[in-house]
DNA sequence: ACCCTGACTTACCGATCGGTAAGTTCATGG
DNA sequence: CCATGAACTTACCGATCGGTAAGTCAGGGT
């Protein structure tokens, strides 16, 4: 029962880490959804580092599983690639705020790398990557070569998802969800065109 | 003479405020890099939201300036915006910082959205749907649809662009520079595909 | 000689940060 | 019936934050 009480920080946890960053955002402010002091959530998590490390191998876990799913659902290297990424765009997509946070991994990378390896995104990647090799089949193509190749649709995914407050304040709440309903197709004819140039 | 000290601490302040964020970055630390106290800086810019705001509009500006000069280098609107886009790009990749605040910008917008507007980016957006309006020619594009083909195209720079470090790390120096140097030739790809599928 | 203005300093303020210490409350199981 | 441990609380700590107040000090115009 009182493991709800855990589930319920994390998500809070998740929710202010997003809006203000690591820094930004304080332990009294997370507990303070709920109702309950900071200390509370240092009883349950220890460091506030403990609490951001269990809040991002979450998010990174379900990208992975994602793509592993995506994997086993279809025969066709290329079927995997379309579908494991508009998998992670409809994750990413309901779910903003761990898009954020990993983007702001990316940001925060130069300091933290001190302090905390933070390579939760490799797996994911080096799974994408494979895809994509198995694409290109028997014609080697290098681990590198593959990453250039995928890196910038995934960029356009997480850039496009962590835009959406302001895109609907430039734009409007409109014009923007007619974008977010065009997204997946775009997606297709990326891979589409991409598989096309590998094969 | 002592322009120049202003000079030094807006370089300052973009350097730090890329790499810790608006909050993660004390007027302290910025005066520091050139030996002064946060007292000099509150001098020269009275409230670190002005600070702040100079470093934003410079970016911004250095930006839109890029896409007017491919604007008026070339007359086929295609060739615009392959070298506003790669122009965007190789200012970006030689001075990631200031890519970095920009990003971070798009994920604290929901913060700041209530104490200022933000919007350094729209002049720059609408110049480049101008620019892919153009190329769609008479057959009329609406300025969602134009926003919906560019806009990709410009996460995944910014996204390569702020992955630096992460990606050097995870792969290593040697390769992230191989993804580096092709990138330019990645946006030819697009932008051309993207022309094609206007035309 | 005078003062003024711009560039800076030291000194200080209240607020907030992450974290520690020492309880209190309460359900559970021997 | 009572001991134990988990789930919290209040109280406090030193550090650091942005910002204010009041000076110091050099150079230039009158």
């Amino acid at each position: 029962m009182q493991d709800d009480t855990r589930e319920q920080l994390l998500e809070s946890a998740t929710r202010l880490f997003a809006a203000k960053g690591f820094y930004g955002a304080s332990l009294a402010g997370i507990a303070d959804e709920l109702g309950l002091t900071k200390q509370a959530l240092l009883h349950h998590f220890g460091k506030k580092e403990k609490l951001y490390a269990e809040v991002l191998s979450r998010i990174s876990d379900r990208m992975l599983e994602c793509v592993e799913a995506a994997r086993s659902a279809h025969d066709a290297p290329a079927d995997q690639l379309l579908e494991a990424l508009q998998g992670i765009y409809a994750l990413s997509s309901e779910a903003p705020h761990e898009t954020r946070i990993l983007v702001r991994e990316l940001l925060d990378s130069e300091r933290r790398a001190s302090e905390v390896r933070s390579w939760y995104l490799k797996p994911f990647l080096d799974a994408l990557v494979g895809i994509t090799r198995d694409i290109a089949g028997k014609k080697n193509l290098g681990n590198t070569e593959a990453l250039s190749r995928i890196y910038p649709l995934l960029g356009a995914m997480s850039y496009f998802v962590v835009s959406d407050v302001v895109l609907r304040q430039m734009y409007g709440k409109a014009n923007y969800t007619r974008m977010q309903r065009r997204f997946p197709e775009e997606i297709r004819e990326q891979v589409e065109a991409l598989a096309a140039s590998l094969a």
